[in-house]
DNA sequence: CTTTACATATGATATATATCATAATTGTAG
DNA sequence: CTACAATTATGATATATATCATATGTAAAG
């Protein structure tokens, strides 16, 4: 089901910005020959957790989710990414395996380099290596960070969380479609499906929120806010 | 409280394996002028969330917790670091501040150096750039995975996990003294501090461990693993 | 077009876990 | 040595959350 396209070189990529930077014009030139960009449909599979890792992978375009399979069928979600928000995956350089399966929760084009190549490269361009250490490091702190928020939070504080989160630092927007369903949610943010559903009907039900399907707005954002401090 | 020496240099540190294996004999001496090595005291603070980031430090004995403190005066601990795990910061080059606090949780020794020295040491040699991604990023995926862990157990099966972790990853014995309060047990593993105590006592009774004060012995391991399994 | 599976929805009930209360023990500061 | 605080301990109770049951709507499959 994916397509592989290969229309903009890395020299004219806007979005190389974060990582990139770093890289001269012949180096971007000679990453550019083993450089795949894939583009994913929402809800296909990037990669798995176990299988070996031969590239490093970028988003450029979409959304897509990070988890780790349970036994009894109830996935964890470690978080959700965004184009620049990183190189998928942080792995890459400490292990030999994917440690996290990754899928598109939107329409989504990844840019794959060789990771041997990008290996290479680091080792001839030491301030690259500098700027992929500072992304990674940052990365996995936001990570502990949003554990360690909802974990602090009961069930209504952690609906409101993920709903300003959604709001504020991905959609930049107070209505917004989910792009993930009422159980991806609970995967999320460590709870039932049916406790999802639930808060957000209250939710509704008090006006904070308008719900249409995947199709939500915020309503009464003070109060949500409110909720997910002290909720 | 905190203590200076200063006796083995980094050239005949057998601890400086993990990461200044990549440094030549020239750079261990130019970053040995810089290094400072401080003794902590089992409960003494090494350095505290939001503080600037000046040096890099590196556990060279002892046991530290991560942890991250929450308004309500329940903190949690992200992780146990015991030698060679990691330097600690995993923040250093992502962040200008400490993204976590940590305490000595043993007597310890550190290894600090300044940062600036590190970064520059970096830009002149990728190949230790490389093992500092390398190593930054599997102590970082270990954290996700053992919160992973953690989140998928009831109760009974995070108490029987923590203790299979001290004994099978930390102390390499059936019989250890627990580094950490109860209550900071409950802050590893997400629950309260009289539940620690209550299922501690339960596989007490059930003869599955000895408790003696901090000293425990595991006496029924193979019923414990399963109950970290399955319980 | 029917069949099947999955997502959303809501209520009733069960249960795991937290909270509250109290006491003994241990550690610690004066 | 005494006084105070923190830790360990256990029981009773409250409550947050999960589980079970059922229904409707929606999307995928034959």
């Amino acid at each position: 089901m994916k397509r592989i396209e290969n229309k903009t070189s890395c020299t004219d990529c806007k979005l190389k910005s974060m990582l990139f930077q770093e890289l001269s014009k012949p180096e971007l030139k000679y990453i550019d020959q083993f450089k795949k960009t894939i583009s994913y449909r929402k809800g296909e599979i990037i990669c798995c957790e176990g299988a070996e890792i031969k590239e490093i992978m970028y988003l450029k375009f979409g959304l897509v989710k990070l988890y780790k399979k349970s036994l009894n069928n109830r996935d964890q979600i470690i978080s959700i990414a965004k184009p620049l928000d990183y190189v998928s995956l942080l792995t890459v350089f400490s292990n030999s395996t994917y440690q996290y399966s990754i899928a598109a929760i939107e329409d989504s084009i990844i840019c794959s380099f060789d990771a041997d190549t990008i290996r290479e490269l680091v080792l001839n361009n030491a301030s690259f290596g500098v700027s992929i250490i500072e992304k990674v490091g940052k990365t996995y702190d936001e990570i502990i960070k949003s554990t360690f928020e909802i974990k602090r939070r009961h069930l209504r504080g952690r609906i409101a969380y993920i709903l300003l989160n959604f709001s504020d630092h991905i959609y930049y927007k107070d209505t917004f479609e989910l792009p993930i369903s009422r159980r991806e949610i609970a995967e999320l943010i460590e709870m039932t499906t049916e406790n999802v559903i639930r808060i957000l009907s209250e939710f509704r039900k008090d006006k904070i929120i308008g719900i249409d399907g995947k199709q939500i707005a915020i309503m009464n954002k003070p109060l949500l806010e409110k909720i997910s401090e002290s909720g």
